[in-house]
RNA sequence: CGGAGCGUGGCGCAGCUCGGUAGCGCACUAUCUUGGGGUGAUAGGGGUCGCUGGUUCAAAUCCAGUCGCUCCGACCA
């Protein structure tokens, strides 16, 4: 391609609002133009950075036998409200109606279509496995997009479903997508940045996930990990080794007045107890299939809670924090609650509360509090469960070494759904005695507009993005330096050009009209990893100039080598990819 | 949804406090100049100052409302 061809403009400034290094890199180099909050437009150069991630995918897909097929982005109502999932799913999923006024909307995601295929066209077990994937736009309406492709409302996603006729099938699968993401993300040039961990299954449900995050300070998403050992988990579900409690024996109850000790740490320091002897209230309104429910969770003085181990447990779609007056209708004090006497909440407190012994608590009254607050002889509690928010320093749940924490993008995901959605659909397969089963799946995505900004934050430097060859827009740019009077340059890199072309390389010709330093700098902004540059002082002597993007040397290759030299370097750079 | 900020030419910004001819840099057009790391000069084109309403002789500027965008938080496969 010629670079007077491209629709785009490299910017000298950026917006000053764009804070993600992707998101400037992207903006300044071209790729990418905004159109609404959270939904972009590609630009030549981005889309084919884009294209060239989806062929890696492709690969990879076929690796793991799985096939492309392609589902609609508008859907009807019916399929959704199948699995329930219409009332499930907030305000995240955008809705409309179409000229009949049928109920319909924009995909967010595809199991409820694929299980309608898979309904339809597998009746028997001879027919599983089977894995199918797309490559397909996504919707969902984001409270908040930001930082420019991370998290957009409109994106590209990489969603795979596979369908098993038992488990051991499944289990036996998983694995195999588990290795073709590992392969993926080398290929694209995040191999050592990006880790797999145990996660949530979230609005998905099922039983096993695996998020792939791409390790970055402006992550959003909290890891522990144990350095010792191979746990790795989200901090949504992350656990750790409970230190065993010698519980002492209950003692009487009694009421103390604490006054002005709202905290947990007031509390502790005025009744000179530890934190851990204490037990913290934390009230929250869960949405349960369209009913709100006080919720009262209780978790030690010393813990943080986890909201969501805690609407995983109370099956809460939707989780807010309770107000003053919501917590005093239940019959709590705030900053002074007690689960003791609570009227119409679920009761909801972690396992180091229901093993440990006379807590201190709060009394339900302005300024008093309660000691030796044990669970069963004073409250009961609905559920008693992990509730706890790992944080940096507990110990692992696997061999007790102190978790670390960092932060990640989630760029991909894994999950066992089990009969989630086959169940809802109905969607059955005759096993070998003839009788009907459901069918077991599992789900596989990567978000590749994600992916494309995690790759710039991991290949950049001052100047620009430095592409891996193997996602690069092109693979090889040759600048044309044409002076005052012309000595055939420009017929040069053309010949140069087309050559490279036939010999199967992706080459972008910069012929523009433009002064050396314009286009030397362009050309670092856009990153292409190999940069020929011909001009009248090499072309004299037979020569061009060759620098790759990621290295500062230049160096001088004689114009008939040249096509035998770059492909030479093309093949190393992918293999560094391997 | 809570907090903060911003909407003035394609981009970056000034002007607003104290109402009175809409400005600067980049980009764009033309001519000249320069020609291996964002040359320099001259002359141009391009803006309902987000929108609506109000105050006023007069509103980019003051007031109210509204829409949009960004950042922090909540939320989120």
């Amino acid at each position: 391609m010629k670079y007077s061809q491209l629709m785009t403009q490299t910017l000298r400034e950026v917006p000053s609002d764009a804070e993600a290094i992707s998101h400037r890199w992207a903006l300044r180099a071209g790729l990418i133009r905004p159109l609404a909050a959270g939904i972009f437009s590609f630009l030549p150069l981005g889309l084919r950075v884009k294209q060239k991630i989806e062929n890696i995918l492709r690969e990879e897909m076929a690796q793991a036998n799985s096939h492309e097929i392609s589902m609609p982005v508008v859907q009807p109502a019916e399929i959704w409200q199948e699995t329930g999932r219409w009332n499930e799913i907030g305000n995240e999923m955008m809705r409309m109606k179409d000229r009949g006024d049928r109920d319909m909307c924009l995909a967010m995601t595809h199991e409820e279509a694929v299980t309608d295929l898979a309904r339809h066209l597998i009746q028997s077990y001879r027919q599983l496995p089977l894995s199918v994937y797309q490559i397909q736009t996504k919707f969902r309406d984001e409270p908040r997009s930001r930082a420019g492709l991370i998290r957009v409302r409109e994106f590209t996603m990489k969603d795979g479903y596979s369908f098993h006729v038992d488990q051991e099938s499944l289990d036996e699968y998983y694995p195999k997508m588990y290795e073709a993401y590992e392969r993926a993300f080398k290929r694209t040039g995040l191999g050592g940045s990006t880790i797999a961990v145990e996660s949530d299954t979230g609005m998905m449900g099922g039983t096993e996930a695996h998020e792939f995050m791409y390790l970055n300070d402006g992550g959003e998403d909290t890891l522990l990990i144990c350095e010792k050992c191979d746990y790795r988990a989200n901090r949504q579900v992350a656990t750790y080794t409970r230190e065993t409690i010698g519980a002492e024996d209950a003692k009487p109850i009694e009421e103390v007045a604490t006054p002005n000790c709202k905290t947990i740490e007031e509390v502790a320091a005025f009744l000179n107890v530890p934190a851990t002897q204490t037990a913290k209230a934390v009230f929250f309104v869960g949405l349960t299939g369209g009913e709100e429910k006080f919720i009262f969770a209780v978790v030690r003085g010393d813990h943080e809670l986890n909201e969501t181990k805690l609407g995983n447990a109370v099956n809460a779609q939707e989780l807010r924090p309770a107000t003053d007056d919501e917590i005093r209708a239940a019959g709590a004090e705030p900053g002074y609650a007690s689960p003791i006497g609570v009227q119409n909440a679920t009761i909801i407190i972690d396992n180091a509360i229901a093993q440990g012994t006379n807590f201190v608590s709060g009394a339900n009254k302005e300024g008093y509090h309660n000691l030796n607050v044990n669970t069963g002889r004073d409250f009961e509690a609905d559920i008693i469960t992990d509730l706890v928010a790992v944080a940096e320093g507990m110990p692992c749940p696997n061999c007790a070494t102190n978790l670390g924490s960092t932060r990640g993008i989630e760029v991909g995901n894994i999950f066992k759904l089990g009969t989630n959605y086959s169940k809802g659909m109905n969607a059955t397969v005759l096993d070998e005695n003839g009788k009907a089963q459901l069918m077991i799946m599992g789900s596989y995505g990567i978000g590749v507009g994600r992916l494309l900004a995690c790759i710039i934050e991991e290949h950049h430097d001052d100047n620009g993005i430095i592409w891996p060859i193997s996602v690069a827009p092109f693979q090889v740019e040759i600048v044309v330096l044409t002076g005052k009077k012309p000595a055939g340059e420009l017929e040069a890199a053309e010949k140069l050009y087309e050559a490279l072309q036939a010999a199967g390389i992706d080459v972008l010709l910069d012929e523009r009209d433009e002064r050396p330093g314009v286009k030397f700098n362009d050309a670092d902004l856009i990153g292409i990893p190999i940069r020929l540059t011909v001009g009248a002082r090499g072309l004299a002597n037979g020569q061009i100039e060759m620098k790759l993007r990621h290295e500062s040397d230049r160096s001088d290759v004689a114009l008939d080598g040249a096509i035998a030299r770059v492909q030479d370097e093309v093949a190393k750079l992918i293999n560094g990819l391997k």
